[in-house]
DNA sequence: TCAACAGTGTGATTCTAGTCACCAACAGCC
DNA sequence: GGCTGTTGGTGACTAGAATCACACTGTTGA
């Protein structure tokens, strides 16, 4: 089981808590599980698999924020949770996960009780905090070359591979661009040595 | 004095170990309060005048994120003092103003101690997270001009008037856009219909 | 009164990125 | 093999926004 591992810097006494409060779910890769504007009655704390945090825009368009690795908490959720609002983003799995949903009561509770909790949410917060910021600054002062690149190191750290397995369409999507346009950039890039493209993956080179 | 009115959600006890604790500063209009980079030792509290908060790009552009106003507190310097991190943005004095330094460790004990601290905190982080949500929604989704629009409506709100006085060269820097651009779609809402402009003010019409 | 300056208006030009149209390569499947 | 859907490549065009250049107006202050 993955529940020892993934809260071993929680008291044992917090972590049986957690055990025992935690309602546990089961989502298989591309299931939705959480649209905006869905009203929550509980925190995500993922325990195995990945989730992909993103933002949906008006005119059906999305962005992408984030992921949750297992270990992780959604930080809007928690705060959602301690005002019982509604979800301001989209969560997908993208990967088969398993989540524990945390009645909020909880989160609030054991914020007094245990330091390590305390802690935890309060990393949580300020991870996604300055998460979101850089995000905001690449939108806000980056062409879209800059963008692409720091996009694709992203993602290569996140699943800890220089190679990648996405198409071009799944980029222009997290990106809010045009698939043609990130197809074009990619080229250029490819030129200028600094990726090799394949079908479905983008190799990244090492020395960048 | 500003205290009582100020904090007056909070209990009486919290409201004499703050003032206890805290350190009173002042700033002048247009002083800057926090470079980014800036180690912090204290979490900020705003006991009168106002704060901007904004995002330096790496160029020296900058992008206006919110105003502090009096009893609110910046998120990112409640995260940043439980870290002991440094900080990610800037802050100046758009007023002259009150600034309550809380040393970082009071901010977690309070935590634990006080249930309004703790919702303080909490809205405080939910609300600028909302924000940046928010903000981030119009550089992802929107066009300049229906930014422009949302940015004037933001602002009345803000001043509580709808007679802004602003030049444009102001607007532009905020948006990390340009006077001329600024000055053309301005031009054209004024056309519309939905303002009025002169100088150094923007006066929005009322009906929308 | 007369620079000097801040704020604004406007045309011309350039650049980035989005859109449209279409084709080629490849994979899976009957 | 031959159909079909997915992925990627490319040219032509367009729109949005930045940039450059310069003119005009009102204010300030020596």
């Amino acid at each position: 089981m993955s529940h020892l591992q993934l809260l071993s810097e929680f008291e044992t006494e917090l972590r049986k808590d957690i055990e025992a409060s935690a309602i546990v779910r089961t989502f298989t890769s591309g299931e939705i599980i959480m649209h905006s504007g869905q009203n929550l009655r509980a925190t995500m704390l993922v325990a195995s698999g990945r989730v992909k945090i993103f933002r949906e825009g008006a005119d059906g368009g999305e962005f992408f924020m984030y992921y949750l690795n297992p270990g992780e908490a959604c930080a809007l959720s928690i705060m959602c949770a301690v005002r019982q609002e509604t979800s301001k983003v989209m969560a997908q799995a993208v990967e088969d996960c398993e989540i524990w949903m945390v009645p909020f009561q909880k989160v609030s509770d054991w914020m007094r009780l245990y330091p390590s909790w305390y802690r935890f949410v309060v990393e949580t917060y300020r991870e996604r905090f300055e998460e979101l910021l850089e995000t905001l600054d690449q939108v806000a002062f980056r062409s879209l070359d800059e963008r692409l690149e720091y996009y694709l190191h992203k993602q290569a750290k996140e699943m800890g591979s220089s190679n990648l397995s996405i198409t071009h369409q799944q980029i222009a999507s997290d990106m809010n661009s045009s698939r043609e346009v990130v197809s074009r950039l990619l080229k250029k890039m490819e030129q200028r040595g600094i990726l090799k493209l394949g079908r479905n993956v983008i190799q990244l080179s090492l020395h960048n």
